[in-house]
DNA sequence: ACCTGAACACCGTTCAAGT
DNA sequence: ACCTGAACACCGTTCAAGT
């Protein structure tokens, strides 16, 4: 499969959206009116629906940049501190990452990789994946958590909070368990 | 303040949206069209808008009996198992009910309560007491919980989840908390 | 191959006119 | 005191016509 290669103009009109979208929609959140995108943007409606077919598909394009540095800070602070640690302040990150633009974050966490063209999914995978491994090697973490798990936690935990304080409490609930620490009650372990 | 009689009209009127409201939002889910909920009900939208302001306050209305209900059942499962586990179950519950009708439940966790007209943060948090105050005396839970962050993160788990069986799960990870049964590794406890 | 922008159906919301 | 429904501004989406 060769590909063709792309209009100048396409190109240009293609990054004029995704600027705009970014503006607007960290003026009013991932709901923003797709015309006034295009509106700022200087283009027609049906030029962002012919690069955008959906409406997650742009919001994808707007996340691409932010899920990549998430992705390069999870290395980062793996190398710089204790696994147990690293593991902590990536997912300060990750839960800051999902509030951000009224719950953007959140919501290409949890949308579907088909109609996105970016898969926001599989890189905050990924990402979750470098600092969860060392924490688990390390003893820090159960060994049977998985990455998809702190990323629906950490959406959760986002969009369950009503601000940053509380979500901090709530990520602290979350790892620490609501649980006594020592005694484990009998009712309380999952029921097989 | 004495209250002025209610027209039967008016009153039947109210009957009819919330029950138009219900069947409407029960297909299209909470952010199903006014209108359409008005004309299922056989009403004009001004009538909807006089009995409801705003969105959430017909929300609410709909939501304010599954709350009663939810927090009736609080008082059973109290009543019919140890602490733990009627917490366990109710949280189940909580968490079922955050999930139905595309979110709704989940929705009215959080809204603010000034908009609704019913306080359905009230309700959850008294429902909510109800079980956790049993299973901290119980020492079956940490005493420094409280009845929102219950509410907060089942709400959460609620959204961060697929489906029904990934909410199961991180309700457990959550209820067991991710780190490793025993030893508590050092960067993993809130810096203070 | 890509862009434009008018057009369509629909939505939330208001408000003069009715009973 | 409450209801009606036409009306307004706006939105998502499409598509014939252009370059």
């Amino acid at each position: 499969m060769q590909t063709r290669p792309i209009r100048a103009d396409a190109r240009r009109n293609r990054d004029l959206l995704v600027t705009a979208a970014m503006a607007v929609i960290a003026e009013e959140g991932p709901d923003a009116s797709l015309n006034e995108i295009a509106r700022r943007a200087g283009v027609g409606p049906g030029t962002l629906y012919r690069h955008f077919p959906t409406r997650d598909a742009l919001l994808a394009a707007v996340s691409e940049g932010r899920l990549a540095r998430l992705r390069a800070r999870a290395d980062e602070l793996a190398e710089a501190m204790p696994p147990g640690e690293a593991l902590v302040a990536w997912l300060r990150l990750l839960v800051v990452h999902a509030m951000t633009d009224r719950g953007l974050g959140a919501r290409m966490m949890v949308a579907a990789p088909s109609s996105a063209g970016v898969d926001c999914w599989a890189m905050l995978r990924d990402a979750a994946e470098r600092v969860l491994g060392p924490a688990q090697r390390d003893g820090s973490v159960r060994a049977d958590v998985e990455a998809a798990d702190l990323v629906e936690l950490a959406a959760g935990i986002a969009q369950g909070a009503a601000d940053a304080g509380r979500a901090e409490r709530l990520l602290m609930l979350t790892l620490d368990g609501l649980r006594l620490a020592g005694g484990r009650a009998e009712g309380f372990s999952p029921r097989s």
